[in-house]
DNA sequence: GCCAACGTTGGC
DNA sequence: GCCAACGTTGGC
């Protein structure tokens, strides 16, 4: 019996990456996570096929504007290791990456994003452990329950 | 191991 | 552009 999907929600710039951007390209390396609690996620938490809430951050009305899922198992991200990226770690060996990634594949742009303004408003059904809003926390990678994936969604 | 300084995130 | 909050760095 396959595993039931987890959820997560995953933050990009929309200037810098959208969901129509993904939509375009399909399939796409979450590369240029830096952070350990979020490459931690990824390393470890995601398997091919979690369902990921894609939402815009830094913008004029941040939100979830859609749904991707994670297609790949974790990997190194490769522009640790390149100069010429922004991303690039000096500290990091390729015999020993310290920042990994998975393939996100775009799945749908939801008809009304759920705004922000609006999961705040339904932060008492969200419940406290939901760090999208937990004051203080700017994960960009984040687990999201399945009872706060569907809560979510149905804010729609 | 402490902690000040610095850089980044991200809403507003 | 502001700035609160947090993570990371590096001197000691």
């Amino acid at each position: 019996m396959t595993p039931r999907r987890r959820c997560w929600l995953m933050k990009s710039e929309p200037e810098d990456f959208s969901i129509d951007d993904l939509a375009r390209v399909g399939v796409e390396p979450w590369t240029g996570v830096r952070n350990y609690q979020a490459r931690n996620f990824m390393r470890d938490g995601m398997r091919e096929g979690d369902r990921v809430l894609f939402y815009h951050s830094n913008c004029n009305v941040p939100g979830i504007y859609g749904i991707a899922e994670v297609a790949s198992a974790a990997y190194p991200d490769p522009t640790q290791f390149d100069g010429r990226s922004k991303y690039f770690d000096p500290k990091a060996r390729p015999e020993e990456p310290r920042w990994f990634l998975v393939d996100v594949r775009y799945v749908e742009t939801l008809e009304r994003p759920i705004l922000l303004s609006r999961i705040r408003e339904a932060e008492a059904s969200l419940g406290d452990d939901f760090a999208l809003i937990r004051r203080g926390t700017r994960l960009s990678v984040l687990p999201v329950s399945s009872a706060q994936y569907n809560t979510l969604l149905a804010l729609e």
